[in-house]
DNA sequence: AGTGCTAGTCTCTTTTTGAGACCAACAATC
DNA sequence: GATTGTTGGTCTCAAAAAGAGACTAGCACT
């Protein structure tokens, strides 16, 4: 059973760490921001349908609304999102995916898939992992 | 007017975020452990081959000892990766992707490559989102 | 005897996150 | 016509997480 280099890498140099420049590696510069505790469950409600900001938060019920707010900031500054404002008795926003957000969802839902697809093996490994430490 | 969240399009049942149950979302539950700062850094690498702790060390620079035994202990714990310690001289670690890993890296590595080949367009939505931010 | 390598841990400081109060404008209710 | 609720936020303060760097122990080499 050979486990090494399974994996073809990503197309030519994927990232070179070890001569690492700040704003050099595209996966940390991208991923540190869809990495983000909220990002992602934000993500895939807007892939459904757009949302205003009330809903996202009645959404998931345990975010706080300034981590909302700057999610949804964040989101819309890396151009996944969009925000539009609507001059309503009290005003509403309403945000939706931009296509550069689809095109990003689309990989991306391929690994929410597996997450679900796979909870019960990772539930299974925790457990196990955490038996052991007790010892 | 069902106001219930039915969240995303994945197959079969998705993932109701308002009769949400801790342990329950097995998209937050997997991606808040692979969505960290550094996890899929440490993926990317241990994808390509086994490596050992103080390689990892140098192959992230920016990465402190504290943060790498951490995220390397969190990916083990959920079954990603594995740890063996040689008993040589100065004892050595030796930290390799699981097959539960590779099939993880297997959509990842998706989303990393669009990270990749569109890195250019997020860095001009957020270029614009900036200047706009100025006036 | 001194230096360096190994894989960490421990402590301290800085950054990030979370909880919750507060805001102004308007609508419907009492 | 005063009270309450709804809108999408911001502000402040406390708690949690992350980063920087010193420190460890055993052995090898010089």
């Amino acid at each position: 059973m050979d486990n090494r280099a399974r994996v073809p890498m990503l197309s030519g140099e994927p990232c070179d760490m070890s001569t690492w420049d700040a704003g050099n590696c595209p996966v940390r510069d991208v991923m540190n921001q869809i990495a983000g505790k909220w990002s992602t469950l934000i993500l895939q409600a807007l892939a459904e349908k757009p949302y205003r900001f009330g809903e996202l938060r009645r959404l998931v019920p345990d975010i706080s609304q300034r981590m909302l707010t700057q999610t949804l900031r964040d989101l819309q500054r890396d151009g996944y999102i969009g925000r539009e404002v609507f001059p309503t008795k009290p005003p509403s926003v309403e945000y939706r995916m931009t296509e550069l957000g689809y095109s990003l969802f689309e990989p991306l839902s391929k690994v929410l898939a597996w997450a679900e697809n796979n909870h019960s093996s990772v539930k299974a490994a925790r457990s196990k992992f955490d038996e052991s430490e007790l010892a």
